[in-house]
DNA sequence: TGTCCTAACTTAGGGCTCTAAGATATTGCC
DNA sequence: GGCAATATCTTAGAGCCCTAAGTTAGGACA
């Protein structure tokens, strides 16, 4: 039940509980698994939003972003065009449906979490920071 | 590239890249997958190691326990045998081989991440108690 | 115009996870 | 003994991720 020293672990249980914990309420609540609503999140939050642009913010590769975007196309809550600057790129942007589920599901999903963090005692805003600023040393952006 | 105040994405990008670099690590030097290896390190830390209790340490539930360890078995890493103690369980155990594995590789990436996490600027030893008490707080014994 | 290069996206195959449901073994109680 | 309850493990089917390899679009340059 107690890792040693091993940071890598606790972190991979953390997510892995998380994750679950997150996915349970989005699938009762939204009928969405929890991936897809982070791609949701995403797309909502990058100005000019191609599948390369995703893949990137989200640390996962083109070929899983490929497909998420491809099974969320159907739903209505985003909308895939050619990027009017030209490339082969899509240009990924949420419709209104959308921008409303990110919003609602989003606020809850984050408060709970909050919520959570603070009543276990640990200071939300170091925690925060500290694992942002270990995603960078990660090479993310 | 950063999300505002989303603890949960951070965290996934994080444990995502992180696991990415040690799968890779894990694969290049020892042929073998991160999510494997994290079951023979926990074979070897758990006293009375069943299946069950795997699943309860890494937050993974029983069917995927279960797969692991048939797919475990035929390696020559670990045992499986009837818990001498009765019960429908499986004892697991490691080989002079697992442990000799778990040993070698453990250390270099935990000595990996340490190093990391240190050159980076967050502080080890806080990070890793205030992520064990968020996996606490979330039902992990 | 034609060829090469690069970047973004897609397809194919395999690994690990989940939920739901079935199989197996022990305990308790009649 | 026999039967139900409980815990553990397994099987089945589907979701999402990865790597490797293929496709498509635009830019550079002769």
């Amino acid at each position: 039940m107690n890792h040693p020293n091993n940071l890598g672990l606790e972190l991979h249980t953390l997510v892995s509980r998380l994750e679950r914990a997150g996915d349970r309420i989005l699938r009762a609540d939204h009928g969405m698994s929890y991936r897809r609503f982070m791609v949701l999140v995403m797309v909502g939050e990058l100005k000019a939003c191609t599948q390369r642009a995703l893949a990137d913010s989200l640390a996962v590769t083109e070929p899983s972003i490929s497909r998420m975007i491809a099974a969320l196309a159907g739903t209505g809550l985003l909308t895939v065009t050619p990027d009017p600057a030209g490339g082969n790129r899509r240009r990924i942007a949420l419709t209104d449906a959308g921008r409303e589920l990110v919003e609602r599901a989003g606020t809850e999903l984050i408060g709970r979490l909050t919520e959570l963090v603070e009543s276990s005692g640990v200071p939300f805003d170091t925690y925060l920071a500290h694992t942002r600023r270990l995603n960078a040393a990660l090479g993310g952006g």
